[in-house]
RNA sequence: GAGCCGUUAGCUCAGUAGGUAGAGCACCUGCCUUUUAAGCAGGGGGUCGGUGGUUCGAUCCCACCACGGCUCACCA
């Protein structure tokens, strides 16, 4: 990684013009620029158009950053992108006068806005005549190489301002990022969802079991947690009589980085009422089906070399049976705790000495089932153990009324049937204390106007959580979470 | 937190079985009035991630450090 004060012969010679530009009365940073129109829409309106259909066009005025210049002798071309596109530029010695020898001094990167006339060339493609340019911004470090991009992940993370430079599907991607959020709005606004923000320092972090970000505040004197999920806010909500509520936002988990996890990162959760884990499976499916239809035109996609076909229903696998299938054996929320013990030794997964059965129960399912879940499933009825905030399977109590939806390996949302039962809702967080005082510190903390809140009564409800991040993988099919993040956590850059 | 891999010119990458490094693009000079990875001719540019060690000599071997990637652990 190089420092960000480097100087070097490229950088000296771009200072040097700034400077010669201003020792010439040329303001290299200039002001507004009144754009006519857009390089994309001119390029893509009008390619079909006559000669004289161009003309009638009259003057454009387009503003950009000049991607590379190809001198010709006593004419110059340039190609200038904007936000929308990119276009040509043609300028003429015998037009701009003393102008064109600035022009042909311009460096790949330059911001300048240019006012012209249309044209095309001998070769078909769309050009401006330069009939009168302006400085913007002149560009004092080069830009990286034209052909191959940007490559250096380190870089491109780092400085995504240049990824987004020179790396046209970094620049799709995250529009497409953008759509998806919009699309997802549109969704849940349309089935009477109510958008809403709750807070994101909270003095007791609940609602998923992960270690908090600690932050203090000074005139309360109070320390706060950055949230690690939104829900226990959320349900208060439903019990004030709204009934479908979503939030759209960052939570914070103080844990491991991977290509899986950032310690910020974006969630969608929304609460409906009088609804159960089953009505979501099918707006899930709805939702997610909807996003890749809009987004990707297809309810099939690849992810990573695998084929994936989104079309419902979607495969509904048991916790319990899909564990009983791997391990070809009969397992179940009965089986005894030795028994567990043995399993877990045998799949090499660390058996501490207390450990509940529960706990081993998820260390088998992550290590054994979630590599094989390729096409869209919905893992349903998990250990209630490790459901504290839902409810009962009405069949099974053993058991939550819970899923988690997987495709591709990748974890993409997880949802239950509320628990809205307060004196059980109290128990289980006292259970949750019990193994924090354990010294487990992901145990969920025990809320007490939560409880409150529900002693007030909520509605039977259903509420599910989708990472927004991991849904962008899938659908943008990159490999790593920090590829859809615009600015993932890594650590400070060192000065050599 | 552990293991493995990586870090060479502005960018993308070669390379040196230890004798201080190359290419393409970019850059500089000259020529060129419809080019588009423009072209032609010439040229400049590197503390080979950092610090130590071994050696007559280290970019190369060794140790430590920094940053990154992947895998594992933890989680979503």
């Amino acid at each position: 990684m190089n420092a960000p004060h480097d100087e070097n012969e490229l950088i000296q010679r771009r200072h040097a013009k700034l400077a010669a530009l201003r020792a010439r009365g040329v303001d290299p940073f200039g002001s507004r620029f009144p754009v006519t129109h857009w390089a994309g829409r001119l390029t893509g309106l009008l390619t079909t158009a006559r000669e004289e259909e161009l003309k009638e066009v009259g003057p454009v005025s387009v503003a950009g950053r000049v991607l590379t210049l190809r001198h010709h002798g006593k004419t110059c071309f340039a190609t200038l992108r904007d936000y929308t596109g990119t276009i040509q530029l043609y300028a003429r010695a015998d037009q701009l006068g003393e102008e064109y020898g600035l022009f042909t001094d311009l460096d790949a990167g330059d911001f300048i806005g240019v006012t012209g006339e249309l044209f095309r060339t001998r070769t078909g493609e769309l050009t401006i005549a330069v009939k009168a340019w302006t400085f913007l911004a002149k560009a004092l470090r080069p830009l990286p190489e034209k052909w191959h991009g940007l490559r250096d992940l380190e870089t491109r993370y780092r400085q995504r301002y240049l990824d987004l430079v020179v790396n046209p599907e970094v620049r799709q991607l995250f529009r497409l990022r953008s759509r998806l959020v919009k699309e997802l709005r549109e969704f849940l606004d349309a089935r009477g969802f109510l958008e809403v923000e709750t807070p994101m320092m909270q003095p007791i972090p609940g609602g998923a079991a992960a270690r908090p970000f600690v932050t203090h505040h000074n005139t309360l004197d109070l320390d706060l947690y950055l949230r690690v999920a939104p829900e226990l806010y959320l349900k208060r909500l439903v019990v004030g009589g709204l009934d479908r509520v979503y939030e759209i936002n960052r939570n914070f988990r103080n844990e491991g980085i991977s290509t899986q996890h950032n310690p910020e990162f974006t969630m969608l959760e929304f609460y409906q009422a009088y609804a159960d884990y089953g009505d979501l499976m099918e707006l899930t499916e709805a939702l997610v089906c909807h996003l890749a239809q809009i987004l990707l035109g297809s309810l099939t996609l690849a992810y990573q070399g695998e084929q994936v076909d989104l079309t419902p229903p979607w495969r509904r696998l048991g916790f319990f049976d899909a564990l009983a299938e791997v391990l070809q054996t009969d397992v179940s929320p009965r089986t005894e705790a030795s028994r567990v013990r043995q399993l877990a030794a045998a799949a090499g997964i660390s058996v501490e000495q207390d450990a509940p059965s529960a706990k081993l129960w998820k260390g088998l399912f992550e290590k054994l089932v979630e590599p094989t879940l390729i096409r869209p499933t919905f893992v349903v009825e998990f250990p209630i153990e490790l459901s504290p905030l839902s409810k009962r399977n009405r069949d099974n109590p053993a058991l939550a009324e819970r899923f988690e939806l997987f495709v591709a390996r990748l974890e993409v949302a997880n949802a239950y049937t509320e628990l809205n039962d307060p004196e059980e809702q109290l128990a289980r967080f006292k259970q949750q204390a019990a193994e924090r005082e354990r010294g487990d510190e992901e145990a969920h903390w025990l809320d007490r106007d939560f409880v409150r809140s529900l002693e007030y009564g909520m509605p039977p409800t259903a509420g599910e959580g989708i990472g927004i991040d991991r849904l962008v993988m899938l659908l943008g099919d990159l490999p790593s979470i920090r590829d859809v993040i615009l600015f993932p956590q890594l650590r400070p850059e060192t000065e050599s």
